[in-house]
DNA sequence: ACGCTTTTCTGGAATGAGTCAAGTAAGCGT
DNA sequence: ACGCTTACTTGACTCATTCCAGAAAAGCGT
């Protein structure tokens, strides 16, 4: 588990490099989604306002927009939740959502060129497959046969 | 392409197999999606009360979440848009969506295995696997290809 | 260190999808 | 046709998110 500061120092780098001004709310976001990824917007900023004191809720989704548009973040929004945002970009990963209790989790793409090849294009120029994949998790199915 | 009547006897049909009571916003709204497949609920509720006039916004609604519940319906929500519905049920088909327009085409699985086993499950237990393909449609391509 | 530029703050308001609650209307089995 | 049960209506309401505008603050190149 590295440091709060070995996160900021990293974020701060990604920041230089994707030519954005390092202010403290993005690094606070950044370390956020480092901590704890698929967050929301509104987990996020209370993340960052525990570490930095008051920061307001305008800044915490212009953050976000400008962090998602420099590629820093990829957002995905899961059928009946609000949008979530995560750190891992570049490499055009999948999720899996417990359909109980919503934790997400993610997933290497297992085949490349299945998935992004369907049969019939319809005439449409792709560039990007999404996967979704829904279930149970561990916690959930125990739970669940309790229940049962 | 079914007259109104046939796709309204062939709609109630579907509600009674389905032990459903058999209601004018419900075949209405069975209807305007046969017409219109993937709209959203408010485009449903135009069609509605296009062909019966006035209908609650709270029955539209009611009715979707009924006739979903009860697997005469689908539900689908793309990142970026309200949730959307077709009549299309029963084989798990996927979606192509065109970043420009938002059209949405049904794509057939097209190898059923891959995409449904990925290569870590993280001891979920997995239903479902979603997969939108995103892209743009022909009309978007040469729209897209006169501005350039 | 200076100053220009971008970012954030305050805070208020609007939007739009969707929900809750309680009363009224309609389907359908008998 | 009756009456029970389910569906629909009405209207207020929540919630995430966006927009607005001006003022204050902070980053960073020189």
């Amino acid at each position: 588990m590295p440091t709060d500061e070995e996160l900021r120092d990293d974020a701060a780098a990604r920041l230089r490099a994707a030519g954005l001004r390092v202010t403290a709310p993005r690094v606070g976001v950044l370390v956020a989604l480092e901590r704890e990824s698929h967050a929301d917007a509104d987990t996020v900023a209370r993340h960052v306002r525990a570490s930095l004191g008051a920061v307001s809720t305008q800044a915490v989704y212009d953050v976000l927009h400008a962090l998602t548009e420099a590629g820093l973040l990829r957002r995905m929004e899961p059928a009946g939740s609000t949008a979530r945002y995560e750190t891992r970009v570049g490499d055009n990963h999948h999720h899996m959502i417990c359909r109980r209790c919503g934790v997400i989790a993610d997933v290497d793409c297992a085949g490349a060129a299945p998935c992004l090849a369907p049969a019939h294009t319809h005439g449409f120029v792709l560039d990007e497959a999404e996967v979704t994949f829904w279930g149970l998790c561990p916690d959930c199915q125990t739970a669940n046969e309790e229940i049962a």
